[in-house]
DNA sequence: CTCCAGCACTCTCGCCATCCGAGTGCCAAT
DNA sequence: ATTGGCACTCGGATGGCGAGAGTGCTGGAG
């Protein structure tokens, strides 16, 4: 009982269950794939493999469908990369590149992610901490209230509305926006505490509680993990015949409108080192007990990770597709991106 | 046979199937509402309701539905407006009060309606061009890109990406955005294209090009309708078990993907009067031929329509309770928008 | 020791026939 | 105009049956 043909097994039933959506059967198997071997050594293969948990039968007298930790087996040792094609790569490259601004290009790899694999594409907004201040910008609007804007070195926007102390003039408002553009300038947004501290204590004392109270809503903003943006894309790729759940849509949806809980479950996931996979239960989230999870970060040209981009299908998924996709997208994303 | 018991017994059947998602048969009509006449008499009225197209069998020897028409009858003609509770209301308004950005406001709004009708919620943001110009930021990002950012006195934000020739030294870009500013403070957006045209001429030859390409690009980005932003919340509602589609999720969930296309649909329907309802086949988009629309525009505290809100359900939906929520949603909001 | 052919066994699924009940339409009576 | 009665229709549920797919096991061959 060769360990070898039995991982060959595995990687059949995987492949050919990914492909048909029906549980396989011995016999198929043989036919399908060029084993060498006759069914019933298959079946030999398939009762060790059903021993280990990495396939089980829906019922008896059905064929084998993979577990979860079939599928991580499969992803982690038995997968080969399948890379795209020359065509698909210089189309994610142009299509990216037509993007009008950050709004478009976060839209645009959201929908190539859900057209490449036929799910449903996350792709967050760069991260506010880890890019770079451009301007900051305070603007009245009500009587009484100020709208403070944020503009990062990725392109992003990140507004605040404030309540301030009636009376303000403009003049004060620009002298204090002044000085906070010039301290800010080109710092990381994470070090301009300080420098918003120099310059609130230079502020006359009358406005020295305005400037106070700016520089707070700046800093509190910006540490706000909750308030990083996620775009979903081709959540009617859900609907599609190919994705029967056994729950049902519901508990998929509802854990995708779950933005704040779902981010930190891709957060979480994702390392540095390229594309990450999570399979079925490993999910911490239980609406997504039956999906698979495939994230990879992407980020400026030099590497960093500035933000998160995912795909998110049925644990019946085509793994080396799907994962070639993320990675291609976040590749040519961090290069197309602003600095 | 009189005309008013005939609508009547429309108004019962629409109750009756709206509740209960089941046909209803002329027995279960009398029983359930005090009509003061038997089944037989009831049946004849509906066999005249049929005749004119207002109700349907699904097949013989089922009860009745109310057909597309027949929804339109009630809502104009039957349905009673029903007052959201004072705990509600105000629920709404504390709820509305404490979003502490534009984005966060417009969220709160999608999970009101979302919440309160069990349906899709869809709200746009306020529109550009019906909105002041509050602030215009040009931002240098990699060698030879440019991003141009406009702020509105409705605390949207916008942004372009524009292609500038190398070499650009911050002071040029320092003085275009001054007058560039100075000429647009306070005009509505739709006016500035002459104020603009002024600084073009007034630069020196040399900037002359620059300048010109960023007064048009800015018009230009005002002026597309596309990039109008929307936000859906409430899609997990879809696959609750009260809203099964004869067609399935599928359609709905690519019509709410064709945002652009769904946008232009509620801006169509909506009326500056309140609230609309476009229901089943009355919709345009084929998709969305299963479902009804309930919009209203909401905006500032003038009465200004700035945008759009609406909720999506099945046509058989409970559509005075939809409208009445989106009626005091739209309300409150253009309360709390700030000016 | 590995592989394999054969065989008995177990389930699921699809099919068909049947039955029941809800609901209708019509007619004659009030 | 309304109503009670009645024959009729049809969809959906129920249950039995057979076919097919797949398994596990056993005993024999390489």
């Amino acid at each position: 009982m060769s360990e070898e043909r039995r991982l060959d097994v595995l990687r059949a039933i995987v492949e050919d269950y990914v492909r048909t959506r029906e549980p396989v059967g011995s016999r198929i198997l043989t036919e399908r794939h060029k084993l060498g071997v006759s069914p019933a050594t298959v079946r030999n293969d398939m009762a060790a493999l059903e021993e280990a948990g990495l396939i089980a039968q829906p019922h008896t007298s059905a064929g084998r469908i993979p577990t979860d930790k079939g599928y991580r087996l499969f992803v982690d040792q038995l997968a080969e990369v399948r890379p795209l094609t020359v065509p698909q790569k210089r189309a994610i490259e142009t299509f990216l590149s037509e993007a009008v601004d950050l709004d478009d290009v976060v839209a645009r790899a959201g929908r190539l992610i859900a057209q490449l694999t036929g799910q449903v594409a996350v792709v967050q907004y760069p991260s506010l901490r880890r890019s770079g201040l451009r301007h900051l910008e305070l603007v009245p609007t009500a009587e009484g209230r100020l709208l403070v804007v944020v503009i990062t070195d990725t392109g992003r926007v990140e507004q605040r509305f404030l309540d301030v102390p009636v009376g303000m003039d403009d003049g004060t408002l620009g002298e204090l926006r002044a000085r906070f553009n010039a301290a800010a300038a080109g710092h990381r947004l994470t070090e301009i505490g300080n420098a918003f501290a120099r310059v609130t204590e230079a502020m006359p004392d009358e406005h020295r509680a305005l400037a106070t109270a700016v520089a707070e809503v700046v800093t509190a903003a910006l540490a706000e993990e909750s308030e990083e943006r996620i775009v979903l894309t081709g959540q009617a790729n859900l609907a599609r015949s190919s994705m029967r759940f056994e729950q049902g849509l519901r508990p998929v949806l509802e854990a995708l409108e779950e933005q704040v809980v779902l981010l930190g479950l891709l957060t979480d996931m994702t390392d540095d080192a390229g594309v990450a996979v999570s399979i079925g239960h490993e999910n911490r989230l239980a609406g997504l007990s039956e999906t698979s999870v495939v994230t990879s970060g992407y980020g400026s040209s030099d590497g960093d990770t500035v933000a998160i981009l995912s795909s998110i299908g049925p644990t019946r998924m085509d793994y080396p597709g799907t994962i070639a996709a993320v990675r291609a997208v976040a590749r040519y994303l961090s290069r197309v991106l602003p600095s």
